[in-house]
DNA sequence: CATGCTATGTTTAGAGT
DNA sequence: AACTCTAAACATAGCAT
């Protein structure tokens, strides 16, 4: 087996923790290093880590970091608060889309659903078991498609 | 297509750099929140954006933002700071929920599209398809199954 | 112009050495 | 413990809407 999923939880195993951050933090700077280069964005990163005396710093020299530092410790208060409060908002963000994104999913597997009760009837005579579950919710899907169906059939004919 | 390799250079065209600023910072705030919590490593990361004004990104928790600045300058402890981190925890929380939920309604799609494909075989042919030769067809099958659905609910609501 | 989709490129967990 | 390997998970460029 190769990876598995993993929880966004700290890992119980020290040494995979430490192996892990050995990996990851890699990766980050390699991140963060093609961000600023393909956006032209200034970035700095400061990590702490545990397992090492000294921190990693992107970009490696101090000044960098200090340039970018500077330029958030300038802004004023006001600022500063509304940036922390931007976080909470774009955490707003990411979970209405994604609240979305499992409604839209909800509505494919609907229409899948219908797909497979009709062609469920078109191959046998029972059609919908008795336990159906969203009766209505199916025929208004179904009436929509129908619809789509319809406008699209309108179109060919305009085309001919 | 889609993605092609990219070459590290700062990317041409403007509006693609905005898209990719996007993207990227979005995957980077991701990539230091695991960093952090799955080793235990307080990190830190400002990026002063040339696309919006809100140039400072915060990423991280709170917490570990403050404790990697401390020797830049002094942050006080206020209450308004706590609620900020739980409000954040908060949101990981349902995030992560959201996502497992998505994922579960991913495998049921799939598992739909197997018996989709599945009646697709036993049935040649096969019902609403959007490419289907013989739409007109396919129309009046749509109405008479609509129509079979709609008094299957009446037919429920009766027994009800 | 922003947002969603998705095929492909990239990262990395776990196993092996 | 520190490396290598590799398939699963993940990120995202280019396109579509």
């Amino acid at each position: 087996m190769t990876r598995g999923k993993i929880l966004l939880q700290p890992l119980e195993d020290i040494s995979a923790r430490k192996v892990s951050f050995k990996k990851r933090s890699q990766g980050l700077l390699k991140k963060i290093e093609e961000l600023s280069i393909l956006c032209n964005v200034d970035v700095c990163a400061i990590m702490i880590s545990p397992f090492d005396d000294d921190q990693t710093f992107w970009p490696s020299s101090h000044l960098g970091i200090q340039k970018v530092m500077e330029r958030f410790r300038d802004l004023p208060e006001s600022e500063q608060e509304k940036n922390m409060f931007d976080t909470i908002k774009y955490n707003r963000e990411i979970l209405h889309k994604l609240k979305e994104q499992c409604r839209r999913q909800e509505l494919r597997n609907k229409e899948k659903d219908i797909y497979h009760q009709i062609n469920k009837h078109l191959n046998e005579e029972s059609f919908i078991e008795e336990n159906s579950p969203d009766i209505d919710e199916i025929i208004f899907i179904a009436q929509r498609k129908l619809k789509e169906l319809e406008m699209k059939r309108n179109s060919l004919k305009d085309v001919i």
